[in-house]
DNA sequence: GAGCACTGC
């Protein structure tokens, strides 16, 4: 649907009004007076030429929403807030908005903004993100921040009214809070017609998201009469600076992806000259077998793959390991990346000239009957397969090898991914929109609409913990409560229940520690970590082990030396302190005491109890192999071999998540009394037969 | 005795 010009190059092409109101314009760096036409819905004659700033401003006043779509460089995130500003949409009072859904994007976008405005940040120009609020409300004009930063502040002004603009960047990825904000937004539309909605993605997804904030009207529009607003999205496409990557295919599908990568990467670095190669792989296991693969091979095929540099790139690495990604090749070297897809969107590397793509990537997907989140191998879409070959075009022009063949590319490939919305457990969703006063959750327009079965699980989970009434609505105090928790409503419930049993102090460092990916540092040689985890096990299980840490930590004077000694990821511990700062001064707000157990650490798995009794589970009689079922639905799960408790195996447990491979393994487990199930969840277990007595 | 794509509040 949407095709670019360069002037000089081509004619522009005058649109039909069927593909609805598309305005081009080309900012190559050729370009400096480019022009373009416009075709705007319903509107038979030419517009006057346009330059990007003068269609941007034009668009935005004539239209509520406005869809701009446009590559990596077309300066689009950059560019538009301060065009909005110089046309005084900051004037009176009001913030423009721009969000983003990674913090690192919102901190580096916004320093250049104030850069390119020579104002300081902080100023006229802020940005927030968790832990971290840069403005000044007397000064901020122009505010950076990630999306769910924004739905949080919805919470307190639910028409966002200091906002005059909104600009939602990124919204192709399709993230769950994106996809939750563009719904958001389209209704405080309907109550704030003068709010002025730009949606901005990177790919063409600009006839869905236009056909998204497409209002419908209630009446036929009387003769004469006239609004002056459009409501119908306006579409801009910019063209980005991105040099050309040519595409290559493999010609016969391959059966083994590691294999063909390794050789893919031995022949460019043979027979293409210099430039570094960025390879797409799934996950940890894959990357470290290429690299070591690849070492091999050009060590045995001689002095051409001497000048080779093999590197992974993934999440788990530690920091000092990730910055090797970052240093420039040494001259005559050529440096291999071989990544997840953090690469894709996460991270940039420049330098980079050739990717190679093996297709496939982990994703998550989740079972609402199963009530089970899975990672799995799966194929990405054309959009991502796009995005990885832009990776070759940032310095020059670059070369994408695609792993698969151009007709499953074509043919087979969808055009875009699963959003995340389909693929989720809903509970933290849900309760955010019920927090927002959504009442009719099943009736939400959502850019996606997520399966109805994910839906009625979320609602029977919050149910169940008694965050939501008969009639679905948030019970208070304890449902207002969970809601302003930024945590998963089992921790946070949890959290509200250790006030009354007079464990908060312990039980938010437990909260604190269990939202951080994992306090260990993971080694290769594992036995040094178990005898390190040793020093801090509790009998109790996983929680208490986290809490002891949390002690020495604090004994060391929080030293990141003790940390080393200790395998204790210094990072992920300076996380958990400013995680659980911010739990202590919610939980202060609402009226929580803060109060501590001492060593009773009964009150302290009572609390846990409270929280996650839907996750308990009995150890089968006479089982040899540590098999438990879950009584809820008598699943066969076993404890995690990372885990304290691993082959202690108590009769009793709670796990707080499940990780499923050959088999389920519960991750972060607690032992517990069967009678607590009762006590703390009566609703829940009053039909599920206990036999706690039977052996 | 096993394994963790990636964000975010």
């Amino acid at each position: 649907m949407t095709q670019f010009w360069k002037p000089g190059t081509a004619k522009p092409r005058l649109l039909d009004d069927e593909e609805g109101g598309v305005l081009f314009y080309s900012a190559t760096p050729s370009s400096s007076h480019s022009y373009g036409y416009a075709s705007l819905e319903n509107q038979r004659q030419r517009l006057p030429v346009f330059k990007y700033r003068t269609s941007i401003l034009y668009l935005v006043e004539t239209h509520s929403t406005t869809v701009i779509v446009g590559e990596t460089g077309s300066g689009k995130t950059t560019q538009i807030p301060q065009y909005l500003k110089e046309a005084g949409w900051a004037d009176g009072g009001h913030i423009i908005a721009c969000t983003q859904p990674r913090r690192l994007a919102v901190q580096s976008v916004a320093a250049r903004v104030a850069e390119e405005m020579g104002v300081k940040l902080g100023e006229e120009v802020g940005y927030t993100i968790r832990f971290e609020d840069v403005t000044n409300s007397d000064l901020t004009k122009i505010k950076f921040l990630t999306d769910g930063v924004l739905l949080r502040e919805m919470m307190d002004d639910p028409l966002l009214s200091k906002y005059s603009v909104i600009m939602v960047d990124e919204a192709h990825e399709r993230s769950l809070s994106t996809d939750i904000l563009l719904g958001l937004l389209k209704k405080i539309q309907r109550r704030r017609p003068e709010l002025r909605l730009i949606i901005a993605s990177a790919t063409i997804e600009a006839k869905s998201m236009a056909a998204f904030f497409q209002i419908r009207k209630r009446r036929p529009r009387l003769e004469g009469e006239d609004s002056g607003l459009r409501t119908e999205p306006a579409v801009l496409s910019v063209e980005g600076r991105g040099y050309n990557v040519q595409i290559f295919y493999v010609e016969e599908p391959v059966s083994d992806y590691l294999r063909a990568t390794v050789s893919t990467v031995l022949s460019i670095h043979d027979k293409e000259p210099m430039g570094d190669i960025l390879v797409f792989l799934t996950g940890q296991d894959d990357i470290d077998t290429a690299v070591q693969l690849i070492t091999e091979e050009a060590q045995n095929s001689g002095k051409s793959s001497l000048g080779l540099i093999v590197l992974p790139l993934y999440s788990g690495l530690t920091r000092a390991d990730q910055d090797l990604v970052f240093s420039p090749s040494p001259r005559g070297k050529r440096k291999v990346v071989i990544s997840t897809n953090i690469a894709e969107t996460s991270l940039t590397l420049e330098g980079i000239v050739y990717v190679v793509d093996s297709g496939f990537s982990k994703q998550r997907f989740y079972n609402p009957i199963t009530d089970i989140e899975n990672l799995v191998v799966a194929p990405i879409s054309k959009a991502s397969a796009r995005q990885r070959a832009g990776r070759a075009g940032r310095i020059r022009p670059g070369k994408c090898y695609r792993l698969y063949t151009e007709d499953y590319f074509v043919n087979e490939m969808s055009s875009h991914g699963i959003p995340e919305m389909q693929r989720s457990n809903l509970v933290s969703s849900v309760i955010q929109l019920k927090a927002l006063g959504i009442d009719n959750i099943l009736g939400f327009d959502w850019p996606a609409s997520p399966s109805s079965e994910s839906m009625v699980r979320a609602l029977e989970v919050l149910y169940s913990l008694g965050v939501l009434d008969d009639d679905a609505k948030l019970t208070s105090p304890v449902g207002f409560q969970v809601a302003e928790l930024p945590l998963d409503p089992m921790i946070s419930k949890m959290i509200i229940a250790s006030d009354q049993l007079g464990c908060s102090e312990e039980i938010i460092t437990v909260s604190a520690v269990l939202s951080v990916q994992s306090i260990w540092i993971s080694v290769k040689g594992q036995r040094e970590l178990d005898e390190a985890k040793l020093r801090f096990a509790a009998a109790e299980g996983d929680h208490v082990t986290f809490l002891n840490v949390y002690k020495g930590f604090l004994q060391s004077n929080k030293s990141s030396k003790w940390c080393h000694k200790n395998f204790i990821n210094y990072h992920a511990m300076k996380k958990v302190l400013e995680v659980r700062e911010q739990l202590r001064r919610i939980a202060q707000r609402l009226g929580l005491d803060l109060k501590s157990c001492e060593n009773d650490t009964q009150v302290l798995r009572k609390a846990v109890t409270a929280g996650f009794f839907a996750n308990a589970c009995r150890l089968e009689p006479y089982s040899h192999n540590g098999m438990y079922k879950t009584v809820r639905s008598s699943q066969e799960v076993y404890i995690h071999p990372s885990s304290v408790l691993f082959r202690v195996n108590p009769k009793w447990v709670i796990y707080n998540s499940l990780v499923s491979t050959d088999r389920q393994y519960m991750r972060n487990v607690i032992s517990i009394e069967p009678s607590w199930l009762r006590e703390a969840a009566p609703h829940f277990y009053q039909q599920q037969p206990m036999n706690a007595n039977r052996h």
